[in-house]
RNA sequence: GGGCCCGUGGCUCAGACUGGUCAGAGCGCCCGGCUGAUAACCGGGAGGUCGGGGGUUCGAGUCCCCCCGGGCCCA
């Protein structure tokens, strides 16, 4: 026997929603969750870790984590054990600079004066710091996961797990040092990934030169160049041509210039040239091999050693058309086509700039400028030489450093690689095995992703990072890479409390072929090594839990918004690929990113953002929840203020329903679910919805549409309990024949309470709430987070008696319309509706379902026939026939809407002096007419059942009415009534 | 320059994978109603050439192509 206790009326989460968030806290529901799954089958879903660059989450990374609250609740609600472990991304550049402008420093010189060890302890200090604060906010969102043991990439044993991984990389052969041009920040002096370099593009203005390389041997033809970065020809080595595009010598003045014939006509407009003559054309094939004199070679060193290299390249892969000359300056140490083309015809790399951005000594008397400023010296010594044709100015895109803004160079360094171009194939095929949410998130972006990708640069020249665990002899330059701090140990005899730099770069050990001093490379890796590794690394594979890792690999599930297909969702794999020769994940759900109530981005800096406070603060927690998970989850989000408000108004009509249901239910023993074949038909319908509403919750979830299970979920209470089920339930939980009470209790019950759990997925603040206060049994479990979900039962379900509920709904409908049409009220009970169909099975609905139909349409009784020929009727049409509701109106009619009317009025002023329903009684009296007291008369046991009454009396005078009653005047039509009530004691 | 997504009544969005009761919901608006859920609730109505144009088809928000607008990713 179960019994419910009386639910608070007001939905008011803002009071009971900090309190329950506290009670899961100081009951320990998380860490007793977690215990009472045990044992179970594990469902290993994978936190992609955010970077905690501030105190406070996005709105979006709010909504992000709580669509991985739903997928883990609902796998939790299914009985599985669901590691749930969420992880921080606790590395590289940003936390870096942050931590830089905090000390005021602009220059990697001053981290290293103010002494590396004390900067990465500010970086670890910042990091931990903000993710502490991140966390709380989470929480506050109800999100259900293991915060008290997230992962962290800068824990040793993380970095151990990751320096593992670079191991067998380099056991596999494709760690390699090399040589290329490189995205490089000159203030944070350090190489950028050009997944970093996409980030930020801006508008800058550049010059825009035309410059001529005279033709070897000859006394007047030059090869005319174009480009936008002067400061890369003092390391030109080539001019590029396309070898099946028309070339043309145009005659100008004493000079013939050598140009595209496509780019004619821009070049000399631009330059606003008019007097020209071509005199010859010919293919860009034809002048391949052309020598040509550089016209810097005598100011800059360099290129006095490049005199025998200078000559025309072909390539139809990187000449354009659609700008420049057709002729193409070709400096490999500065581009990476230009790298290309030259790894191709063999052309020597150069790059005459440091890590600062400045010229070295190489380019001779630049040396010293930084690149940009040279510039304008650069174009004025090919002024003085003659060698410039026109200069310009161009605004374009160009690539800005993402934490500090400062224009990128690209300039060629020493990094360390990993070989990566033979995967291709695997990771195409790796990628094709999992499955995407929605399908064209994988199978188009990440694609054509794959198509192009490269070996990777993992080295870094910063500080907080896990540093690169190579070792490199000074003497013989033997390499060692090490897997853990184990080996350090044992080659060392160094026990490093910290594996971060600088401590570890001061281990060192002897090289066993030469004797000489195995040093680390001081660079450390790129983040996304780090979070790419989290599928191993966070399980403290392979140095502390080979088992677990083994039973949980791979991940069921993550999910991540949609720049993480080029971001997370490849860096997993392609770690899983280096490593473990698949895919590390079995399913990804994308989702959008959270806009403003405009539809732009919503950033701190834009001011258009939203602090998560102010979100709980005005909506609260379970309503933001529920306003992101009707969404459609794979798109942009636009925020709305409104839509939370109507979200809110949805929960409270949630609430409502167990408001009015623990009214009645209350105090009331509740015995099991009879057997199915004894129901009365509603009740079979509200069974039959709540098994199809679980069915297909489970199903939506399943499929991680999410938008879908939430939607239904709503519907189920709002449509179908509240619109309709409880409507009819009123009538039938105070009927005076008690079995019908107690089935309708016993089957309200039932829907109520396992619909619980289902509602705790997407709300469980509210659901916890009604949980605690009025549906748990003594020996239930403490928390409304333990209740599995229960099984559909299949037998429950009629598609049939929903399509039957389906047609009641169109006809009650269109009775509303008929009475509307006629300014009929519908609180007047009318004689009789009668239907008009052919439809078999609107007749076996009508028959099914009469009392819904009598109910809601408010008619005594409903016949099936003909079209009527005489009488008054309101009419209406529905989509299978028509109804006619009768319009001729007896006593019984006229004096039952009266009793109606009396029999509210008296229920109001029960309501007002607060009494029980069925457990307090009272006694009435009345002064009316004579129709008043005529409806009294025929409804005389109704009005009383209804309102509790032992008594109802008609009085003469107010005298008659005894002392103390609540007395209230109505006024009823035109009628003026006067009814007093009193407490039976 | 390339790729992907989006563009449905005043607002916010479902529906598109699998063409044919798919022209829907909520909010807003207008009208009416209910009443022991009440700072709620219910019904009805008005309102959309489903961004524009072309094509495939007996039939297209739904498939194909082009264009316009917005967003994202990559160059």
């Amino acid at each position: 026997m179960a019994r419910v206790r009386r639910l608070t009326r007001y939905f008011n989460p803002k009071e009971y929603e900090p309190k329950i968030i506290e009670f899961w806290d100081s009951h320990k529901i998380y860490e007793k969750l977690r215990m009472s799954r045990k044992g179970r089958k594990r469902f290993h879903f994978l936190d992609g870790p955010p970077y905690p660059s501030s105190d406070m989450p996005h709105p979006g990374t709010v909504w992000n984590k709580i669509i991985k609250d739903v997928i883990i609740r609902f796998k939790r609600g299914e009985g599985y054990d669901v590691l749930d472990k969420p992880g921080w991304d606790t590395h590289g550049l940003p936390i870096e600079v942050m931590t830089e402008k905090a000390l005021g420093f602009s220059s990697k010189k001053e981290i290293e004066v103010f002494g590396i060890d004390k900067f990465v302890l500010k970086c670890k200090e910042l990091a931990t710091k903000n993710l502490r604060s991140m966390t709380r906010y989470f929480k506050e969102f109800a999100v259900s996961m293991d915060w008290e043991n997230p992962y962290l990439t800068y824990e040793n044993r993380y970095i151990e797990s990751a320096w593992w991984g670079v191991k067998e990389i380099w056991k596999q052969g494709r760690l390699y040092e090399g040589e290329r041009p490189v995205h490089w920040c000159p203030r944070c002096e350090t190489v950028l990934s050009d997944y970093e370099v996409s980030e930020n593009y801006k508008d800058m203005m550049d010059p825009s030169i035309f410059v001529k390389f005279k033709v070897l041997g000859s006394e007047n033809e030059y090869l005319l160049i174009w480009t936008t970065t002067p400061w890369t020809l003092p390391a030109n080595v080539a001019v590029m041509v396309h070898p099946d595009e028309d070339y043309v010598k145009v005659r100008l003045g004493d000079d013939i210039l050598i140009l595209a014939k496509k780019r004619l006509e821009n070049v000399m407009n631009e330059a606003s040239i008019e007097d020209y003559e071509v005199i010859e054309e010919f293919k860009g094939r034809e002048i391949g091999g052309l020598r040509y004199e550089h016209p810097l070679e005598d100011i800059v060193r360099v290129q006095r050693e490049l005199r025998e290299v200078h000559r025309v390249v072909l390539s139809d892969k990187y000449v354009t058309m659609e700008e420049g000359s057709g002729c193409v300056h070709t400096a490999p140490g500065h581009g990476k086509e230009d790298f290309e083309i030259g790894e191709l015809y063999n052309l020597p790399v150069i790059s005459p700039v440091d890590e600062r951005g400045r010229f070295t000594e190489e380019a001779g008397k630049y040396s010293g400028l930084q690149v940009r400023e040279a510039n304008s010296v650069i174009i004025e010594d090919l002024r003085e030489k003659g060698a410039l044709l026109y200069e310009g100015t161009i605004i374009h895109k160009y690539p800005v450093c993402w934490r500090c803004d400062t224009p990128l160079i690209i300039r060629t360094t020493n990094q360390w690689f990993v070989k990566l171009t033979d995967l291709r194939e695997k990771m195409l095929e790796e990628s094709g095995k999992v499955k995407w949410v929605p399908r064209w998130g994988g199978e188009r972006r990440f694609r054509d992703w794959l198509l192009g990708l490269e070996d990777w640069i993992i080295s870094r020249q910063r500080y907080w990072g896990i540093p690169l665990p190579v070792w490199k002899c000074e003497e013989c330059g033997r390499e060692e890479v090490i897997g853990s701090s184990k080996e350090i140990e044992e080659k060392s005899g160094v026990k490093l409390e910290d594996l971060h730099r600088p401590w570890v770069d001061e281990v060192t050990w002897k090289c066993e072929k030469c004797g000489g001093i195995m040093r680390r490379v001081p660079d450390i890796m790129d983040v996304w090594y780090d979070s790419g590794s989290s599928f191993f690394a966070s399980l403290g594979y392979p140095h502390d839990n080979s088992d677990a890792f083994n039973e949980l690999f791979p991940v069921n599930f993550i999910t991540e918004g949609h720049d993480q297909v080029r971001g997370w969702f490849f860096s997993l794999l392609r770690m899983g690929t280096l490593l473990f020769r698949r895919a590390p994940y079995e399913s990804v759900l994308m989702h959008g990113f959270m806009l403003d109530e405009k539809g732009k981005e919503m950033h701190k800096r834009l001011g258009n953002y939203v602090p998560p406070p102010e979100i709980v603060e005005k909506s609260g927690r379970d309503t933001y929840r529920v306003f992101v998970l009707t969404k459609v989850p794979w798109q942009d989000l636009r925020f709305s203020w409104r839509g939370l408000e109507e979200t809110s108004r949805k929960l409270s009509v949630i609430w409502n329903v167990y408001v009015f249901a623990t009214t009645y239910l209350r105090d009331r023993e509740i015995g099991p679910l009879p057997p199915l074949e004894e129901l009365d038909p509603v009740n079979k319908w509200i069974l039959s919805r709540l098994n199809s509403m679980m069915r297909d919750v489970r199903a939506a979830l399943n499929e991680y549409q999410l938008h879908t299970a939430t939607t239904e979920v709503l519907k189920f209470f709002i449509e179908d309990l509240s619109h309709l089920y409880l409507r009819v339930a009123r009538k039938k939980l105070r009927s005076r024949d008690s079995k019908v009470s107690d089935q309708w209790s016993r089957v309200l019950y039932h829907v109520l309470r396992e619909a619980l759990p289902y509602l705790s997925i997407f709300a469980p603040l509210m659901s916890e709430k009604i949980y605690l206060d009025s549906f748990k049994q003594e020996d239930d479990p403490e928390s409304v987070n333990f209740l599995l979900l229960g099984q559909v039962r299949q037998e429950y379900i009629s598609s049939y008696l929903e399509e039957m509920m389906n047609i009641i709904r169109e006809i009650v409908s269109a009775s509303g319309f008929a009475r509307s049409s006629v300014g009929m009220r519908k609180r007047q009970p009318l004689r009789e509706i009668l239907i008009v169909t052919q439809d078999e099975d609107v007749i076996k609905a009508v028959n099914t379902l009469t009392d819904v139909l009598l109910t809601e349409a408010n008619v005594r009784c409903v016949r099936i026939g003909e079209e009527p020929i005489r009488g008054k009727w309101a009419e209406a049409e529905f989509s299978r026939g028509k109804l006619y509701l009768s319009l001729e109106m007896g006593d019984k009619e006229l004096l039952g809407g009266m009793a109606r009317e009396l029999t509210r009025r008296i229920q109001q002023m029960r309501k007002e002096l607060g009494l029980t329903i069925g457990v307090e009684r009272i006694n009435i009296y009345l002064q009316g007419d004579e129709f008043v007291r005529r409806a009294v008369e025929m409804f005389y046991d109704d009005i009383a059942w209804d309102s509790d009454a032992d008594v109802i009396k008609f009085v003469v005078s107010e005298e008659e009415v005894p002392e103390n009653s609540f007395g209230k005047e109505w006024k009823i039509d035109d009628r003026r009534v006067s009814i007093w009530i009193k407490k039976v004691v």
